[in-house]
DNA sequence: ATGAAAGCGCTAACAT
DNA sequence: ATGTTAGCGCTTTCAT
């Protein structure tokens, strides 16, 4: 193969009909397999040679432009805000849907209205809008994207959101399962870490809440902690823990815990003898800490069973709901 | 705003033209800020106004398609195989190309072979392909997004990649500043951690190479250790250490490393007294565990410089080149 | 200052 | 069994 430095213009079916010697729809008859048209073995051999030869790759916006069919799916995420849980589970789904002919994207939007962002994904014109952990697809933003022709549009949410297909997960849940579970060994003053980080309090907020809820029903109280994730707010924070005489705290996610209960350690406060730490996300970094992190750990569905339902919601315009996300404390030596 | 099921046919310019009781030509120039085309304030009003109420969206393929311009980039990257320092990376080369102008997409593509995958991508039309990370941008993938019209293709290599912008950065480097490191604390029968995970040997060999180089140089031996990520192959990993006698143990990269560490200490090998330990990456994990860990760090070149240099070469088809990529052990307690 | 019309690369009726 | 033709939604000369 000569590497040219300059290529010519780009190939186009047209090219690969000339050098075949057919017309052009045949050309998209062949390589697309279309099952309506007859075609000759030997037509086929030949176009097929011809677009090899010429090096030949369609244009996926022209085929779907024409043809009102769109294969794209965008989940919009931003990679770095995603923990390892979601990253694995992200993965899966990407494979999930590649198999079923869907080309996937992430597009991590950093706007922050929803409608805006919406608006940027509706540009593309995309079969399906996958929102997972994203808390911002609100009915609006639904609205944007169903009138721009998305068959899909998926998110999670605490309740069903109007006009998408809506994962039921509430992230209260995940403050309830950490709280409960402290509750159950006894501890009353408990701390909730409350990350400082942008784009968090999605998420923060509603596992206060949950944990607000529990905490009243038996008597224990709670202690928001703002912290910042570094170094130097998990030492600042781990005193001001011992001053307040909390015997409890739930980190927000393992990442912040693990922060913090090493912070402890090295104040010489026992964990859990003293204070009890529980993270969430149940990420391996929970088992590669010492003492090994409590987590509370997500329940996803699978993501074949997620990518089932796009596909069915994009051919036939429904599918069959999808069981709750829900959560769980997973015990371990910290708490 | 009413939230209607079912919604209409989608909306065209040529329905804001209608509307806004002007012609296509004169919403695409005042949609686009069209500098060239004077087009009075009045009438512009008119025309977003007339935008604004039918919610239209513009169909960017369709633009693309015909002014032959697009301002897609492909960020091939699989999520998962990313580790923090990456995606946090990621995050701002996105911010960055977003704020010149550009929709940038992360393309996590499964395909084995380096031709496919590039096909993949130039079936977009992207202006740019930026592939940090991932060691499949071979000269033959190179061509074929230049010749589907790709302005811009980056990728890492150890060596310059024909008709690719390339960043210099080798990841034997990273076994060579590891294993410095070590040999200048008086080890000398060191392991490598290879991971089992698939997709990680593009990183994991050259690092090995590099290890072995260094290794050889200064008299130390270099012992291979496949390891998967988790905890019971790394308390095997940890027993095995023991017994082949080794006095140091580069892990491959934090997270792996900080898991051996931990399952060294469970069986009561002082790390780093009898075993040190180094990792790389030096994400904040390195931070989070006890004894704080030594990692290789990265220094790769900002992401404004990146954005820069992609824009550059969208617009003029150059760009100067960017320092290379270099490494260096950051010294904790672990070594 | 605005409109008419051509055409980007492709697919899908409809012809042959 | 294959070719002809008419657009998909948009941008962009060229006219007016």
């Amino acid at each position: 193969m000569s590497l040219e430095q300059s290529p010519g213009p780009p190939v186009t079916s047209a090219d690969v009909a000339r050098l075949a010697g057919v017309s052009r729809a045949t050309v998209s008859f062949v390589l697309n397999a279309t099952p309506s048209a007859r075609i000759s073995e030997a037509t086929k051999a030949k176009v097929r040679a011809a677009a090899e030869e010429l090096g030949y790759v369609p244009h996926a916006a022209a085929a779907s432009l024409r043809s009102g069919r769109t294969d794209l799916v965008v989940l919009p995420a931003s990679v770095s805000a995603m923990g390892r849980l979601f990253s694995d589970w992200v993965d899966e789904l990407e494979t999930a849907l590649g198999d079923r002919g869907y080309t996937v994207v992430l597009h991590g939007d950093r706007s922050a209205a929803p409608v805006t962002a919406a608006r940027a994904w509706a540009r593309l014109r995309p079969a399906a809008v996958v929102s997972m952990g994203d808390a911002r697809m609100t009915a609006e933003a639904v609205q944007v994207l169903l009138q721009a022709g998305t068959k899909a549009v998926v998110t999670v949410a605490s309740a069903p959101v109007e006009g998408a297909f809506t994962l039921i997960g509430d992230q209260a849940d995940v403050g309830v399962a950490a709280i409960e579970h402290l509750v159950g060994r006894g501890r009353t003053r408990i701390g909730v870490v409350m990350p400082a980080e942008r784009g968090l309090a999605a998420f923060s907020e509603p596992r206060l809440a949950g944990a607000r809820r529990v905490a009243a029903e038996h008597g224990a109280e709670i202690t928001p902690l703002p912290m910042r994730y570094s170094d130097e707010a998990a030492a600042a924070l781990a005193t001001l823990c011992r001053e307040l005489g909390l015997d409890a705290v739930f980190g927000y996610n393992d990442e912040y815990a693990a922060l913090l209960s090493a912070a402890l350690a090295d104040r010489g406060v026992a964990v859990p003898g003293q204070i009890a730490v529980v993270g969430a996300d149940d990420l391996l970094l929970a088992r590669v800490v010492r003492p090994r992190l409590t987590s509370v750990r997500y329940h996803l569905p699978g993501a074949d069973l997620l990518a089932d339902a796009v596909d069915r919601l994009v051919r036939d315009g429904a599918a069959a709901p999808l069981p709750a996300i829900w959560f769980e404390a997973v015990p371990r030596q910290s708490s």
